[in-house]
DNA sequence: TTTTGAGTTGTTCGA
DNA sequence: GTCGAACAACTCAAA
């Protein structure tokens, strides 16, 4: 019996996956397909990708074949699979990215009247569409969109993992994952990765049943960067290895009354995701262009030197390098601290937060053009719905506040170990001889601080008044 | 159409 | 040490 086509795209997985669902539904056997593009960037997002086809390969075993593995623009090579196998129909997850959607587009039109196209609404809460103002226009502001998107009530359930299925080869090649080559080489850089995460479907059940365990505290210990306060479900998010119904209900179902209320502020980032998803959808710009146009004219430095310092957390401010240490170690950092270092970057350094977003999509598991993207928008003030650009955060205040022992900061920052917790956000505070039995000399062994805070802010709240008058 | 209340996450200054 | 106001007015979204 001639097969399905199901073209696996950021939703790696089996359990309650609509699109795999309708595919199984076809009554025929499936050819499960990867195709790698140039979607797949980002140098922590592709080591994930490995481990995560990896794991979905095994599972599809159980069922007959495993995943078929290609490179190149899917709108060329599933036309051709299509031909090759007589497939009836292909099936897919949507994604809403600018450049998904022109991908999935072009294969539409690419396989028109050779088979059916089968593109379903699976990843988020709410379908971007499906929300909008009274007047027909998005939202821009996410509280209303939050109070829109939930009136409808609870998300769908989330089903189960289908088990009436049959995958097959059908005669093709299956190809390599490893032949992608989405891991680092020389040198290889994700030891920290491994220690950290398990990509794929079953670790992102087990980071479930922790992030259910701590959602009543979520919204008292979610700032927290020193205790585990947060779920850590991102990147298993990201790559749809769970799905936000199944995120939902399982927090939800397993949260106590006393506890429903902490745990609805982790249901909240939930929406968050939905809506960064939704800001993108309709303003494709988002990624690269200020939302608040008059931004375009800020006065950015665009030093090279301070981007480096950023880069390789050695500015100086130790909650700052603290995070820039994690994201490199782990490909991860904890939200607190992902808005203390935009800030510093775009506030203090006056870097334009695109080198930042850049930064960012390399070296987080989590990369998501659509969250990346509106959270940087939103630290540097230009989003819609933006922070007023006077918020700015300073990080000696946030570090004592966040970090308050400094133990978030002694983890990834070791030359500050012995540094008692006075001086463990403002080192540079410390006497000489504090220094020297602390066993670090500012300066030597731990950098001064690249910039003056202080000075930093006067300056950047100068940039922004310049715009305002040139726009005024 | 006009009005009105509200807007994820902050800091500093001066009383 | 604590508290409220200023920062700078703006835009959004619904009534």
């Amino acid at each position: 019996m001639t097969p399905v086509i199901f073209w696996f795209r950021r939703n790696l997985r089996l359990h309650d996956n609509l699109a795999l669902r309708a595919a199984v539904d076809a009554g025929r056997p499936i050819l499960p397909i990867y195709v790698s593009d140039a979607l797949d960037a980002g140098g922590a997002s592709r080591w994930w990708l490995h481990y995560s086809l990896s794991a979905l390969d095994a599972a599809l075993r159980d069922h007959g074949a495993g995943l078929a593995i290609r490179s190149g623009r899917p709108e060329d090579v599933l036309p051709r699979i299509v031909d090759e196998t007589g497939a009836t129909a292909v099936f897919f997850s949507r994604r809403y990215e600018p450049d998904a959607r022109a991908q999935e587009r072009a294969l539409e039109k690419a396989l028109d009247d050779r088979c059916d196209v089968h593109g379903v609404d699976d990843s988020l809460i709410r379908h971007p569409k499906s929300v909008m103002t009274q007047s027909g226009t998005p939202y821009k502001v996410f509280t209303p969109f939050w109070k829109a998107a939930s009136r409808p009530g609870e998300p769908e359930e989330p089903a189960p993992k289908p088990s009436d299925f049959e995958t097959t080869a059908a005669g093709l090649e299956s190809g390599d994952i490893d032949a992608l080559e989405l891991l680092p080489t020389r040198p290889d850089w994700a030891g920290g990765l491994r220690e950290t995460w398990t990509p794929g479907e079953d670790g992102a059940f087990e980071r479930l049943e922790d992030a259910c365990s701590i959602a009543a505290d979520y919204a008292e210990q979610r700032d927290r960067p020193d205790l585990e306060g947060t779920s850590r479900l991102s990147p298993h998010l990201h790559f749809g290895e769970l799905s936000p119904r199944q995120v939902w209900h399982d927090i939800r179902s397993a949260t106590p009354a006393s506890g429903q209320q902490g745990a609805a502020a982790l249901l909240r980032q939930l929406y968050w995701r939905d809506f960064s998803t939704y800001l993108l959808y309709h303003f494709p710009r988002l990624p690269n262009e200020p939302l608040r146009e008059e931004f375009a004219q800020f006065p950015w430095t665009d030093d090279a030197d301070s981007l480096k310092a950023w880069q390789q957390g050695c500015t100086g401010y130790p909650i700052v390098d603290a995070g820039m240490r994690q994201l490199w170690a782990t490909g991860w950092m904890h939200n607190r601290v992902r808005m203390i270092v935009a800030s510093f970057l775009v506030k203090d350094l006056l870097v334009p937060w695109q080198a930042g977003a850049d930064w960012f999509l390399d070296t987080l598991v989590d990369a998501d053009l659509a969250n990346n993207s509106a959270s940087w928008q939103w630290v540097a003030g230009c989003g819609t719905d933006a922070a007023p650009y006077f918020r700015i955060f300073n990080p000696v205040l946030q570090g004592k506040k966040f970090d308050p022992m400094g133990d978030y900061v002694r983890r990834w920052v070791p030359e500050l170990e012995r540094l008692p917790a006075k001086f463990i956000q403002e080192p540079w505070k410390a006497e000489i001889d504090e220094q020297k039995a602390a066993n670090v000399v500012i300066g030597e062994d731990y950098p001064a601080p690249v910039v003056d805070h202080g000075e930093a802010r006067d300056l950047a709240l100068q940039s922004y008044r310049a715009i305002r008058k040139q726009n005024a």
